[in-house]
DNA sequence: TCATTTCTGCAACATTGTTGCATAAAAGAT
DNA sequence: ATCTTTTATGCAACAATGTTGCAGAAATGA
């Protein structure tokens, strides 16, 4: 499925700017830092990207996940569709080459917190990736 | 243990931004975002209480938590020693009244990411807390 | 092609985080 | 207590990030 297609079936109008986001984030199991993005997409104007990232969130084609140094990082969502986001996946950074990537859990996460009520769960790893242990 | 004891023990000197800190966060186990800190020693100079934040986090009196919005979010370490951070717990921030809270895990978490080395882990979750819940 | 809805770019601003440097304060020694 | 050394603080200036209002431009469906 193109682009485009994606963006229409998501209640989201064609544009530049969002196709461009959206092929800026290439296959979509590695985040971007915000400042990639804004590097990589420097002929649009700022305000926009903004806005376009957060209608992007909104409707369910991308997702931010946030590193330690405060910057956000922009993923594609693989399954995700609109308002329900199924996030069975991680975030993982590598200390050496600092690439974040989404993996998908090989096994469920099991754990309780006595007396709460848990909706929803974000999970960032740090270590070594697969080309950096090598 | 006393904070001004807390702070030899860390190797820090006693200065008063550093026993406010300590006294504004409490008990330790509810994280505050940094506007609220920020407000409350706001005698303080900003500068200073960002390098007082780093120093403490330095030294593993504290740490820090990102929230969905971007916002930092510090708490007292419980049992953190220098450069030996144990952060068996999680965040869980409650959708209703906004706290955040640094609860231990009941169990172990395991899962395995095939092909990386993991060094640390940090595990947000959110949902209803046991007070908005009754 | 037109009308309507939505998006984009610009300006202006608020917040957060960082760096350099002179002064002030803390800690240990005299 | 006073002095000396080391470290912390406050100020200024700056960079980056994030937000809001609004006029003009672009996308969509008729």
């Amino acid at each position: 499925m193109d682009a485009a297609t994606t963006l229409k079936n998501h209640d989201l109008r064609v544009t530049k700017i969002r196709l461009a986001i959206l092929e800026t984030l290439g296959d979509g199991h590695q985040a971007k830092p915000y400042g990639e993005l804004q590097a990589a997409l420097s002929n649009f104007d700022r305000t926009t990207l903004y806005r376009t990232l957060l209608a992007l969130i909104e409707k369910g084609l991308i997702h931010k996940a946030l590193e330690e140094n405060g910057e956000s990082y922009y993923a594609l969502c693989g399954g995700c569709t609109t308002h329900a986001h199924t996030h069975d996946h991680i975030h993982f950074k590598c200390n050496d080459c600092g690439t974040v990537e989404c993996l998908h859990l090989s096994s469920e996460i099991g754990f309780t917190l006595p007396g709460v009520v848990m909706d929803s769960l974000e999970i960032t790893a740090k270590g070594t990736c697969k080309a950096c242990s090598t």
